[in-house]
DNA sequence: TCGCACCGATGAATCCTTTCAGTGGGAGCA
DNA sequence: TGCTCCCACTGAAAGGATTCATCGGTGCGA
């Protein structure tokens, strides 16, 4: 008879290691860790015994002394394809590494320092997120104690480093696009604003879509046309619905910007299901998501390569953990890619 | 002068806490985990210095003596719509709870016994794994340490929990569709199988696609038809040249029933891409995820409620968490949702 | 008034790994 | 032969939080 009907196994120690091998703590350490001093017969001995004994250091206890090998990321939205991309482009750099990726995702309404926050409690050894609108200083306080990459801001600070598309020529690129197709009517949609506006939103700390959105202003009023934006929550189902609501009024637009394809794609339901397609409205998205350029949705986007920018941020946090003090940024091209959502004007 | 260019600051501690508030350590673990036998007065002096220094407790140090309070989440792929779906279900049951969730991504060409030991090292409560071909055995001498519920295994343990959707009845849905539009050249379209056949592979570990193509030979069979199998990879970029070779033969499927929707996607950008549409063949997928009923998508699919598998997953986990010891098993519903892709017949 | 029970709080032990200051022995050199 | 230097290896301390006995004090009943 058990006294424990669960009684779980207790999995084997460095120490347990060290005893079965015949040698210290410390002797076993240096050869898990490939540490200096140790000789081919010890490595052998050693090796056999965690072999055998099945042995696996506990990240836990590493991460109290020296390093627990692992980068974090925060990511708001799980399901985004753009996310997605740059999570397969730092997975693929991580591969090589001793390094383990872990991912902390938000939750409904929860903000990013929250997720941040709990990756920095597990001690990781960086962290990449992408929270547009944290705190900068915040962040530097976070940035002080862990090495850390913020995907998408503009923002300059000596502590951290940051990794942008280039939005500016994204978004021109887009406008030169539909003004040069002739349209006239062209409304942006894009998210809520951050509200109510943070003290530490200027101009240099511009999220990437109030940058778009600022350019798309500049655009149609250099061009003397009246700018038309409407927010949306993040979810595409609300831009869907506002799309609806746009394409329904007596001056609608010709051409729809959309801030991100999550939205875009939202936008091209709403004017399928209004019996419209692409001769109708234009619609352009941005990020290019894989989904694009599937031939049954063809939508026009701004492709800012996401697995490049997961790739960097990975590289950038390396080259921290190596020593680098200075903080470093770094700015992918953005190349809007035109398929048939805003095909060559009216001709089918 | 500092002589540590890049010296960290030192994260206040519990004893920092403790000091401040002039209790003990033992004390201010009582008020972090609203434990028993803690004085108000106690509570507000302990809760006070925690504030002002704004001690974060680490979680590694935690997870040496007691819980981590972490939830641990292999998934094989980060894009894949269907595991977004489960992966949100999760983190909705788990905002009420003091628990945080990770996820480990898979790299390229890695197993999930990898993701699923790398969250064991960091001595996670628990574990939700989606790792259909990994060794039962291997899966249970996991689960007798670290409580464990797997995804879509539809084999029996006594040491795991399982959670499944009824992919025969799915399966069963789909073929009656198709054959009851009359089709009689349907192709069944699905990953590759394990290979080497791994010992444990039996009618009752089948994973969920073996299972489905089980069904579809049967059925094909039943209907004095023969089957016709092709094998891809997960991406489904491969599914989409295999599907224009298809389309090239002279004796072309009118119907293609795709394993998932990641395939039957790149099924649709085939068919798109040669000319046709549903009224030449019939697509239809399996999982419901949600780009599947976008209008100009219109994609046929199996709803197995991913956000519901990933909610059960996270309740098992905190029974188990909470003493429970023998395993159970949860299998959701499947419901085949029709839609243009396989649109009723040939009239458009 | 005495004794008991119990509440609230505490010190010390514990969890597992890394790191640092040694220790002892062997090789090389004069 | 004697000295120094180097190298492989070891013991012990450190790191932060939890938990277990333990202890002082208070309230209650007899």
């Amino acid at each position: 008879m058990s006294t424990e009907p669960t009684r779980r196994p207790r999995p084997s120690t460095i120490q347990d290691v060290a005893r079965e091998a015949g040698v210290s703590r410390a002797a076993v350490s240096k050869v898990i860790r490939n540490a200096y001093g140790v000789s081919d017969h010890m490595r052998a001995q050693v090796t056999a015994a965690i072999e055998r004994l099945e042995y696996r250091p506990r990240v836990a206890a590493r991460a109290m002394r020296g390093a627990s090998f692992t980068l974090g990321f925060e990511i708001p939205q799980v399901g985004n394809d753009f996310l997605t991309m740059i999570v397969d482009g730092a997975t693929e750099a991580l591969m090589s590494t001793p390094y383990q990726m872990i991912i902390a995702p938000l939750g409904r309404d929860q903000k990013g320092d929250v997720a941040i926050n709990s990756l920095a409690d597990r001690q990781v050894d960086g962290i990449v997120a992408i929270s547009p609108r944290v705190d900068p200083a915040w962040l530097e306080r976070v940035a002080e104690r862990t090495p850390l990459v913020m995907i998408g801001r503009h923002d300059r600070s000596d502590r951290y480093d940051t990794i942008t598309g280039d939005d500016r020529s994204g978004a021109e690129q887009v406008m030169s696009h539909l003004l040069g197709l002739g349209h006239r009517r062209i409304t942006h949609l894009t998210i809520h604003p951050s509200r109510p506006e943070p003290p530490w939103a200027g101009q240099a700390g511009a999220e990437p879509h109030v940058l778009r959105t600022a350019v798309y202003r500049e655009r149609m009023t250099a061009a003397g046309l009246s700018p038309q934006v409407v927010h949306t929550l993040f979810d595409g189902s609300e831009a869907h619905a506002a799309t609806l609501g746009l394409l329904a009024s007596p001056d609608r637009p010709t051409a729809i910007f959309a801030g991100n394809d999550t939205l875009a794609i939202g936008v091209l339901s709403a004017v399928a299901e209004a019996g419209l397609d692409a001769r109708d409205v234009s619609v352009v998205g941005y990020d290019d998501v894989p989904i694009a350029r599937h031939p049954l949705v063809g939508l026009s986007s701004v492709d800012q390569s996401g697995i490049t920018l997961g790739r960097e941020a990975v590289r950038l946090l390396l080259e921290r953990l190596e020593g680098r003090t200075e903080a470093l940024r770094y700015e992918a091209e953005a190349v809007l890619r035109v398929r048939r959502s805003s095909g060559v004007g009216r001709e089918g």
